[in-house]
DNA sequence: CACTTCTTTCCTGCTT
DNA sequence: TAAGCAGGAAAGAAGT
């Protein structure tokens, strides 16, 4: 039981924070041009500053790990300026790298290219990555590089103390942390977190679904805990509730279940939002959310570490991809907390599933319930990739 | 903007 | 009888 709450909080945490608000003016810098070797002295030596006044920096807004080598120019020269360096004694050909070559620069490489200011660079990288989540594989990788930490009482600060989880954070650039205290931004992600999930303790009232329960939320309740489960998208976390309580008078148009007016309801997915509404909800968050991972990469991710999973699924046969819902209900609800659906439950999952059939993502196991496949076009979960991701 | 992909939602009928 | 499965149909969201 404690490890399944355990693993709905690492996922709640994640899937919080995955969509937890981005400032939305950062989707209106234009993207920085593609630059090439030869403009790297002149973008350091022209150096903008971004941060000052409305601008924003093209690096800025995005995870480093996913600057391309102009936005990584953008941000030493925004670096460069903002500590007074003298630029000529940069090594520039060594400049030239996107942000994923960014982030696995130990420090000393950083100092060699970078000279005093790479310790800088260092930490305001640091700084950076500890603000931004990222995908459920990261989590779940550092959980279990750290499960000995994990398995420690939950105690009153809940699975992801606040020290643990910045602690988490420091490994994404599988450096040490500077020396400096946490990122702020992650302070901000736990209090996202913490007013967002219903698992974390005390966000919900008596009436929270614990995920070792099946009383999970669905559709056809209608009662959904605090925040209105509005709508096949409804925030179900409250990160977007002051946007969609904009809307929660008339701005719904569709039915749900219970609006039936004349016998049944129309098929298909109901609209999540009228067109002006979901118009100011997008002006509220970046323009181009990343799709995330797919269905059933999530389930693969749950499974691959099972130290975690514990009580969600287990593998039936590891070798042939075979597993098996344990508690499917709960399974469905982190879909659904990932993909802001509280209404998600394991019928739906389970069509979405069955999808897989007709692209060999899954096979059918017939006669048994609750048990699926893993197809040829599927991967990651063999053991040699599983082993292979994780190095 | 049309198209595609990947779901999401609902449904009917069947099986366990 | 309930829960789960199978798969059609239609639609939404986001990417191309």
């Amino acid at each position: 039981m404690a490890a399944t709450c355990e693993i709905s909080n690492v996922f709640s945490n994640y899937f919080s924070t995955m969509y937890s608000s981005e400032d939305p003016t950062l989707a209106s810098v234009p993207p920085a041009a593609a630059l090439g070797a030869d403009d790297l002295a002149l973008a350091l030596s022209s150096p903008q500053m971004p941060l000052e006044g409305t601008e924003k920096a093209s690096w800025s807004g995005e995870q480093p790990q996913l600057w391309s080598k102009a936005q990584v120019l953008d941000w030493i020269s925004y670096q460069v300026e903002k500590h007074k360096y003298d630029a000529s004694t940069i090594d520039l050909s060594r400049c030239d790298m996107d942000g994923a070559a960014l982030c696995r620069c130990a420090p000393e490489e950083l100092r060699l290219v970078f000279g005093p200011l790479g310790d800088q660079l260092y930490s305001q990288l640091w700084d950076l990555t500890s603000s931004f989540p990222d995908e459920l594989s990261w989590i779940m990788e550092l959980l279990e590089k750290d499960s000995m930490t994990l398995q420690e009482p939950l105690g009153d600060q809940g699975p992801f103390g606040e020290s643990h989880f910045l602690e988490k954070s420091q490994h994404r650039l599988n450096l040490p942390p500077p020396p400096e205290q946490g990122s702020p931004f992650a302070q901000e992600m736990l209090e996202d977190y913490r007013q967002a999930s219903p698992f974390y303790p005390g966000s919900f009232g008596a009436g929270a679904p614990s995920p070792g329960s099946s009383e999970v939320s669905t559709t056809g309740t209608g009662t959904s805990q605090s925040s209105h489960a509005s709508d096949s998208g409804g925030s179900d976390v409250d990160l977007d509730a002051p946007d969609t309580k904009l809307f929660s008078g008339d701005g719904l148009p569709d039915c749900k279940k219970g609006d039936l007016k004349h016998g049944k309801r129309k098929r298909g997915r109901p609209r999540k939002l009228s067109k002006e509404s979901r118009e100011c909800v997008e002006s509220k968050k970046n323009k181009h959310a990343p799709r995330g991972t797919h269905l059933w990469e999530f389930i693969r991710d749950i499974l691959i570490h099972p130290e975690l999973n514990e009580g969600l699924m287990k593998w039936e046969n590891r070798q042939e991809g075979v597993f098996k819902f344990l508690r499917s209900e709960a399974v469905a609800q982190l879909w659904g907390q990932k993909k802001k659906n509280s209404s998600m439950t394991y019928e739906k999952l389970s069509r979405a599933m069955r999808y897989y059939y007709k692209r060999e993502i899954l096979e059918r196991v017939d006669g048994r319930r609750l048990v699926y496949k893993f197809g040829k076009n599927s991967s990651g979960w063999k053991e040699g990739e599983v082993a292979g991701r994780r190095n």
